[in-house]
RNA sequence: GGGCUCGUGGUCUAGCUGGUUAUGACGUCGCCUUUACACGGCGAAGAUCUUGAGUUCGAAUCUCAACGGGCCCA
């Protein structure tokens, strides 16, 4: 028994999850790496510290929190890492802003120091949040990917890799972003709408349509379809390319769309991705025409240093001068931008590193892994069985992991460090020995750095401990939750990593959220002004409130709409959990012995209803449905436990006779097991309630495992709830106040009922419950028909058959004749392929009849 | 153009391994200040389940097509 308590009257969020966040500690959700319960590791996303936690990541990791304390009640070892994914451009750009300065005005390091302090301050910010909203993060296993001991995991990744022949480098084409003046990998590649024109000019005698005129200069051939019967005769010919005069093959290709502009096209290296194809394909020429800053190089002739803008307006206008630009149309198309910054991106060929992409590999462990929702499976195998290029890991940028590899002055050897140097910057650090190939000691330090994606595909490798000796014991990670707009990036190269550093797995199960769209239904950007942020909704609602609508607000998986009324209506069902738990605390409090078992009728159709609340509630958690849980609970505080169970018993609690020690354990029973089950989504609620109860924390009790069957009192409680309300309902027509006195209240059932004076008390009525019929004239007014019978055995005649038996007179619907005419023949009547519904009339007494089925009849003789 | 996904009362949403009266929330309306709660209780109104076709005795649910939204991609 619990302390007596002054609980005060309203429950305030924002009191009590301060106090608790000041309390709790966070060595209590360490990993216990000794421990020998069944491990349980999240491969939590490391977020980019931009300094805001976004609605998104909580709503995230609103998942995860719910995983990780329901498995921590369930009996597992949970980690629950924290990491920050720290390199990339945004900060640089940042960077510069805040000092006013370009990347290149400082030494590296220095700037990388800079960069290093902005994400330090920032992570500290996003530490506040993600403790405000009560997620229970195992801090002791926090990694921050700029760290020396992070990428120095990241640099040991690479030479493993590169001794396995997984990357090599090579000069290929590469989506490159002039502005960012660095390459990209097609996953940073987004696609904008746009209208340019198609430009349709004289081509050596051929008619040629591009929308790209200032890469005339990089033109190396001409294509046409093979059956293109315009085209015949030029086939495998040369042709002088117009303005620039050097010579370039037609070739025949099916891959020529003859519809599309006049069906000869161009081939320049590189326009698009087609042209890479057909570059490959046909062995031709590479003319490189755009610098590495977009910029026109020498071989674009007189056109040599112009923006690629302005050659294009200098080409058009030669072609127009000469006369050989025949028309100009109008084209919508989408162009591929850096996802950074916007700025188109050009395909540029250049000495890159790449790790080599096993697509079969990685769709075999995309197999193994099990998906929720199983559909998202689809978006990684699409992704992966149409790669075509392996992917660039080089980036031209300073904030990132340093690619470890110098080149030997003398002969040009690739030079690697030694495991046990690393971390290195090659572009400070020198090799500790000469090359081993000449001898020479003069080495030039590669400065290309890493894609951000080598670091973070390398956190769940990261978390079990890896350190190149061998797959640690704790892998793979149990789980990875992420959202499904980084499936074919972070998702695809962790497998991919996993796979190439292991041979396995990264995770045995991988849980996809979607995304959070603003309340109008679109995505959140600043130019709608839709962006609500987590700090917003819980300084109002609090956190609780906050992880309620994450969890309820839609089906695992989907997008969801943000939406304050869902929010409000948390705060709301909290409330009312708070006048539960009052209520019970003070019934409680009133002393009195407690049963150690349900013996009342309600009590134990109470303990029911709870047993099947808490498997449906277990099932849905197990299966990540958090929405069908978070329902299942305030289905039963709300309509079960609150409105229908304590409205019924308080006549009992009230009183100090038989059966309010019966009463007490179905209160306590229900409340603790509601506390406990609401545990993982409002750790903050159901603390201050589990507290006040029972002076323990809820987090530390096992998760709720309550057997309870009774099918007697499920069927005659239902029953009597049923005939509570519906007398309710009477009153309420009658124009009575619900705790009106009401009289003399006979139930009609067909078994014995002993409700120990639930009903009575709480309809304010002498409820006298009768196990016969009544004396009541029957009429049969309807008649109900049981499809699953008649279906299958009639089919077609199905209607006929339900025709003739609704043309039964009232008697043979009560005594059923053996056969029915159904379309002109005799047809046999199925038994219980119907029954009558009756209704009732009074004989004699002066009664109110109310009709709840047909063998239960209540009648109500109201107070003279 | 392709893949995935969604389209359910005014708004948001559950159901979607086919079966009798389609879930809940917010909003609306009526009644009730009953000793846990008016941030409440009781009740009511409100849905051609986007459209069309098909399968079936029976479709919100399965199939196909169309229209519309979203995401990812070419």
């Amino acid at each position: 028994m619990s302390q007596p308590k002054e609980i005060p009257k309203n429950y305030d969020p924002i009191e009590v999850e301060e106090r608790w966040m000041n309390t709790w500690k966070k060595e209590s959700y360490y990993f216990d790496r000794d421990s020998k319960k069944p491990q349980f590791i999240i491969d939590t996303p490391p977020p980019y510290p931009t300094g805001n936690f976004h609605i998104g990541n909580a709503f995230n990791w609103c998942y995860i929190d719910f995983i990780a304390r329901y498995k921590r009640m369930c009996g597992y070892n949970v980690m629950f890492p924290q990491g920050w994914d720290c390199h990339g451009l945004p900060t640089e750009v940042k960077v510069e802003e805040t000092h006013g300065i370009t990347k290149n005005d400082l030494p590296r390091d220095e700037f990388r120091r800079m960069c290093r302090e902005l994400t330090l301050a920032n992570i500290e910010k996003m530490r506040k949040t993600m403790w405000r909203c009560g997620f229970s993060n195992d801090w002791s296993n926090e990694y921050i990917t700029m760290m020396p001991e992070y990428y120095k995991k990241t640099q040991l990744s690479f030479l493993r890799m590169h001794e396995k022949g997984d990357i090599y480098q090579s000069e290929h084409p590469v989506n490159f972003c002039t502005r960012c003046e660095t390459a990209i990998a097609f996953a940073e590649v987004s696609y904008d709408d746009r209208t340019t024109k198609l430009n349709y000019f004289n081509f050596d005698g051929v008619e040629i349509a591009t929308s790209r005129p200032e890469l005339l200069a990089a033109c190396v051939a001409v294509a046409v379809h093979p059956d293109d019967e315009r085209y015949k005769e030029i086939s495998k010919k040369t042709l002088k390319v117009p303005l620039f005069g050097h010579s370039v093959r037609v070739i025949t290709d099916e891959a020529v769309d003859p519809s599309f502009g006049s069906g000869a096209v161009m081939i320049c290296t590189f326009g698009d991705k087609q042209d890479v194809h057909w570059w490959v394909q046909h062995k031709l020429d590479l003319r490189k025409a755009i610098d590495l800053s977009g910029k026109m190089t020498p071989v674009a002739g007189k056109y040599a240093d112009m923006s690629s803008t302005e050659c294009r307006n200098a080409i058009l206008a030669d072609m127009e001068a000469e006369g050989i630009l025949i028309r100009q149309v109008p084209l919508e198309q989408r162009v591929g931008t850096c996802w950074r910054c916007k700025t188109p991106i050009e395909i540029l060929s250049e000495r890159q590193w790449f790790v080599k992409v096993h697509n079969e590999k990685i769709l075999e462990a995309a197999n193994q892994i099990s998906w929720t929702p199983e559909h998202m499976k689809s978006r990684l195998e699409n992704w992966a069985s149409q790669m075509e290029w392996d992917w660039c890991i080089s980036r031209q940028r300073i904030f990132a992991t340093p690619i470890p590899v110098w080149f030997c002055r003398g002969c040009g050897e690739v030079v690697l460090p030694d495991e046990a140097d690393l971390p290195v910057d090659p572009t400070s650090d020198v090799p500790k020995k000469p090359c081993p190939k000449c001898g020479s000691t003069e080495f030039t330090g590669e400065t290309d750095v890493l894609d951000t994606w080598m670091d973070s595909s390398i956190s769940v490798l990261n978390i079990t401990g890896w350190d190149g000796s061998k797959t640690p014991d704790l892998f793979p990670a149990q789980i990875r939750p992420q959202g499904h707009d980084i499936i074919r990036t972070w998702a695809f190269y962790t497998i991919l990593r996993a796979g190439a550093l292991t041979g396995e797995k990264p995770w045995e199960e991988i849980l996809v959220n979607g995304m959070v769209l603003g309340d109008d239904g679109f995505k959140m950007s600043k130019s709608r002004g839709n962006i609500i942020s987590p700090e917003e909704v819980v300084a109002q609602h609090g956190a609780d409130s906050f992880r309620q609508w994450s969890a309820g607000g839609a089906a695992t998986g989907q997008d969801i709409v943000f939406n304050w009324n869902d929010v409000i209506a948390a705060a709301r069902f909290q409330t009312k959990m708070w006048n539960i738990c009052r209520f019970v605390v003070m019934q409680l409090e009133k002393g009195g012995s407690e049963d150690s078992s349900a013996a009342v009728l309600a009590d134990r159709w109470l303990m029911n209803r709870l047993s099947k609340t808490e498997k449906e509630v277990t099932a849905a958690m197990n299966a990540y449905n958090f929405d069908a849980a978070i329902r299942a609970i305030r289905e039963f505080a709300r309509e079960v436990f609150a409105d229908n169970y304590i409205e019924l018993v308080k006549g009992r609690l009230y009183g100090d006779g038989t059966g309010r020690g019966s009463a007490l354990y179905a209160l306590r029973t229900s409340i603790d097991a509601l506390c406990r089950m609401l545990a993982p989504i409002t750790p903050f609620f159901a603390e201050e309630c589990y507290n006040i109860l029972t002076g323990k924390s809820v987090h530390e009790q096992a998760w709720v495992d309550f057997e309870y069957e009774d099918s007697d009192a499920e069927v005659q409680g239902d029953l009597l709830v049923k005939v509570v309300s519906e007398v309710r309902r009477y009153k309420h027509d009658e124009g009575f106040a619900l705790n009106a006195p009401l009289g003399h209240i006979v139930v009609y059932t067909p078994y014995e009922i002993e409700d120990g004076g639930d009903a009575s008390s709480t309809l304010n009525a002498n409820v006298e419950w009768k196990c016969e019929k009544p004396q009541l004239i029957k009429s049969v007014s309807d008649v109900k028909f049981n499809f699953g019978l008649i279906g299958p055995k009639f089919r077609k005649q199905a209607n006929a058959y339900m025709n003739a038996i609704r043309a039964l007179t009232d008697d043979e619907k009560t005594n059923p004749p053996r056969t029915v005419m159904v379309e002109g023949s005799e047809a046999e009547v199925l038994e219980n392929s119907f029954e009558p519904v009756y209704s009732y009339s009074v004989a004699g007494e002066k009664v109110d009849v109310l009709t709840l089925s047909d063998d239960v009849i209540v009648t109500v003789q109201k107070k003279e």
